[in-house]
DNA sequence: CACTTTCCTTGACTCGTTCAAGAGAAGCAG
DNA sequence: CTGCTTCTCTTGAACGAGTCAAGGAAAGTG
């Protein structure tokens, strides 16, 4: 295992010095609780960050995810269906791969060349900044489970 | 104008019959209501509902989405920080576009060739059954208006 | 028309998220 | 190092889209 929790600690103070924001504990933790966990919604965030600063209040997690993604240290997705999910891998717009029996997130690499489906076939006088795609399926492990979609899965996905 | 209300009611009603589902005022207006507000949101065609037949609980509302979602007579969409709408153009997985600045949405048809962004360039085992893409931008109006991203666009935004 | 099954009404409730006020700490100037 | 200013966190209440549950009403069937 490479990369200490102290290391961690420094790249995240580090990522923080380089916006105008203040070098909290609270957004160091939140920020090595994304790296720690892909794709983690508000919930499981609260939860990592409690196991070093078992007392932050959730409104600081809240506050710390929204800021952190205004500057543009995290990115938040959020599929339909889905709670606010956050990442920290950022400036490259990959896109996701949902299940839709588990709710597993992966990444995936641009589909078609390195700019897929930027251009719509007519723009509507659109002035577009960002294309995001969602892919929708069912994962390995549920695959092979055999899941079968439940009523709300169905209704959500379509 | 072409396409009576009495017309819209047999269209709607048909469909319905082509489902296993009863054929209810509340489901008829409901189809009407969502024909009538393109991408119409929960609230939106409950006003819309209520026009007809002002007595309908939001409870009828929320289940005949739902339901007409379920038999596929309806699509439900959800884009980041917007709540629930819904559309009547179905079975063509045409895509959308969506402003930052006043959550318009236009449909647009699919991008490059017919089954556009369908191939991820690694599937990670995932059976995928859809791509959804969604393209986020400024609509002409808003452009034009030289409207400003607020704080929180900015946020559900990236 | 009577009966069965599905659907609608009513009203309470959940859960993720946001709001607001005041206490606390980060960063800077001296 | 010390005090000051400003930003950030804690606390606790509130919000709103959507859901749950029970009973009454209406659609479809024979």
């Amino acid at each position: 295992m490479n990369g200490t929790k102290h290391e961690h600690d420094e790249d995240a103070a580090a990522a923080l010095r380089q916006t105008s924001l203040r070098v909290t504990k609270q957004r160091v933790a939140v920020l090595d609780a994304v790296r720690d966990h892909p794709h983690a919604d508000t919930e499981t965030v609260i939860r990592s960050v409690r196991e070093s600063l078992p007392a932050v209040s959730h409104q600081a997690v809240y506050d710390s995810l929204h800021t952190l993604t205004e500057v543009g240290l995290l990115r938040c997705i959020k599929p339909s269906g889905s709670v606010a999910r956050y990442e920290r891998r950022i400036g490259d717009n990959h896109h996701h791969l949902v299940c839709r029996s588990c709710s597993l997130i992966v990444d995936v690499d641009c589909t078609i060349g390195q700019a897929p489906c930027l251009t719509p076939s007519h723009d509507a006088g659109f002035v577009i900044d960002q294309a995001e795609v969602t892919f929708w399926g069912m994962c390995p492990d549920c695959t092979a489970a055999g899941a079968q979609l439940t009523g709300d899965d169905q209704f959500s996905a379509v």
